[in-house]
DNA sequence: CCAAGGCCTGAATG
DNA sequence: ACATTCAGGCCTT
């Protein structure tokens, strides 16, 4: 069952793309929108409530993505080290929230603050004599108020929150369509959405809507690439301009391939981890 | 087009 | 203890 690319949970969970998911003895429980999904020590998924998902991605070729994105000593060196390290496919809302959540935040803080969001808007489940809130609905989120919103530790992006949630319910953004169409259609539209920059759009559009060409530049990567690859992307300044992201992430699609945010994913780990930084 | 400053919060740091 | 810094950005001047 074990070959080669079968999928490392811990680390996979343990990446900084997922937040509301919580270790039970040998078993991760995770909550993904309007469902919950159960992963045995076997790595065997399972959605508690029963719907489709494809939250393990598992049509990417493994094979074919890191043979793709291993341009360097130092890609490989995490590939190899993280071995089994997925980008998972996460339900869209919720992942835009969060990520709305994570500017100039961090790991524990947004976990904290999604947990709030869940319990104070999200409907209450009883499974296996376990309770767990689903993540809100948008219209229950879109509709509550902002100092509602605020007593989930959130600050000055209750309103973003509050703003995000109504695109959606308008159908001002339709995730369906964002998932089908380009990354550069899927990011233009994206990046419409109070609170969503460049590096959250990218984060929204990797981990939740299948744009593997993303590549969230936050300020861990822009000094992973500073450290490893001051010879392929020259990095002057020391903040990003909206153009300078732009024109770093076309050298970075033009380096690493078409599966660039896989690269990310394995680099951030590796760096994370040197660093002893805490996950969840 | 770029630079600077403000923004909520709480864990980490001194 | 208590103050200050800093953390996986975005938006407005």
């Amino acid at each position: 069952m074990k070959d080669k690319f079968s999928i490392n949970i811990d680390n996979s969970i343990n990446s900084g793309q997922v937040f509301l998911w919580e270790k039970n003895g040998t078993d991760w429980y995770g909550i993904n929108g309007q469902d919950i999904l159960k992963i045995n020590e076997n790595g065997i998924i399972k959605s508690i409530l029963n719907s489709k998902t494809n939250f393990f991605r598992k049509n990417d070729n493994m094979q074919e993505i890191i043979k793709s994105i291993s341009k360097d000593e130092t890609v490989k060196k995490s590939v190899k080290q993280y071995e089994g390290l997925r980008i998972f496919k996460q339900d869209p809302f919720q992942c835009m929230i969060s990520f709305i959540i994570s500017s100039n935040s961090n790991i524990q803080k947004i976990k904290n603050s999604l947990e709030k969001i869940s319990k104070k808007f999200g409907k209450k489940v009883k499974i296996q004599n376990k309770e767990f809130f689903l993540f809100p609905k948008p219209e229950k989120l879109a509709n509550a108020s902002i100092e509602e919103i605020k007593k989930c530790g959130v600050g000055y992006r209750a309103p973003f929150i509050k703003q995000a949630s109504k695109m959606i319910v308008l159908k001002k953004i339709n995730f369906k369509y964002l998932e089908k169409c380009d990354y550069q259609e899927a990011k233009k539209n994206i990046c419409l959405i109070p609170g969503v920059g460049n590096k959250v759009a990218d984060c929204i559009l990797l981990f939740s809507l299948n744009k593997l060409e993303a590549f969230p530049l936050d300020t861990w990567m822009i000094k992973i690439l500073e450290k490893y690859y001051s010879n392929q992307f020259n990095i002057e300044t020391k903040t990003i301009t909206e153009k300078q992201y732009q024109i770093l992430h076309e050298k970075i699609v033009n380096y690493f391939g078409p599966y660039c945010g896989y690269a990310q994913q394995f680099l951030f780990k590796m760096e994370r981890e040197n660093y002893n930084k805490k996950w969840l």
